[in-house]
DNA sequence: TTCTATACTTACCAAACGGAGAGTGTAGCC
DNA sequence: GGCTACACTCTCCGTTTGGTAAGTATAGAA
């Protein structure tokens, strides 16, 4: 698989470790819902992209960042990464000179969260085909039913 | 400006391994967008909290869905499911009763879905003090500095 | 003096999200 | 005849999201 060559033995090896625990059951509610806001925050498309690339590129300044990103705003490549870093997920290095220069790594927290999100990246990688034929399916039976 | 917090020798040994495994790969983008929307698509909070719920529960009707996520209204959970199946991630399966009857269940792909979202589940519930810290003592900072 | 580079920051606006609450269909019970 | 159960489905509407475009600050080059 292709997409695997993004991440490192270790790092697919730590995933699949995870991914051989069973979920937890009977969970304080209150930690659960903590946790599920966490992931809900931590999960989004922007967040994640940043974490690959930062993981793969190691220091990034803020206009390669974009860059590498591709179609992303500034002004959500701004508050991304104020609430990564703000989530202890990069550091912000801020070098007093003009122009101003901003460095942007990722933080330890943030590359076992890259780490722990690779299981869900092979995930998507290996079953991509399989979902979208299962969209298919799914739009020809519902097309056919509506007629 | 605040600047980085430091890494430790270990993690910084640690980063030298990866940066040694990992050579920069170049990866089909359309593969790479595709897996990203499938991401951005999956990766949401009433998708994750459903999985979860069916992987311990097996097999739920619509009503005791409901109940057990506890606050999602009617209309999420219909959308949520309906885009859950037409993804292959659930069956539902129609009983012609009155009133009416419908249960859902978790299809192979799902469940391995799941899995691969276990690992960020305990990432998440391993580090939710750690980023709540770094939550409190980011806001502390930007409060002296904008005094 | 004017221009350039860089990392934001702000104002404005359209689109999407998501909740509340009411409506739908119908077999069987009272 | 009226009521109930259940799984939706639809409408209205406030909130959030996210894009575009313009503005900010300032050292050094031209």
């Amino acid at each position: 698989m292709e997409i695997t060559a993004k991440f490192t033995a270790e790092q697919i090896a730590a995933a699949k470790r995870y991914a051989a625990m069973t979920p937890p059951t009977a969970i304080d509610p209150r930690i659960e819902a903590l946790v599920t806001d966490l992931i809900g925050r931590v999960a989004d498309k922007w967040t994640m992209v940043i974490l690959e690339i930062l993981a793969e590129k190691k220091t990034l300044r803020f206009g390669k960042l974009a860059e590498a990103i591709g179609t992303i705003s500034q002004k959500m490549l701004t508050q991304t990464l104020r609430t990564m870093e703000r989530d202890g997920l990069i550091t912000r290095e801020v070098y007093p000179v003009v122009p101003p220069k901003v460095e942007y790594q990722l933080t330890e927290l943030g590359f076992t969260l890259g780490t722990a999100f690779c299981g869900v990246w092979v995930w998507a990688a290996e079953n991509l085909s399989r979902v979208d034929q299962s969209r298919q399916a799914f739009d020809r039976r519902t097309s056919e039913a509506s007629q």
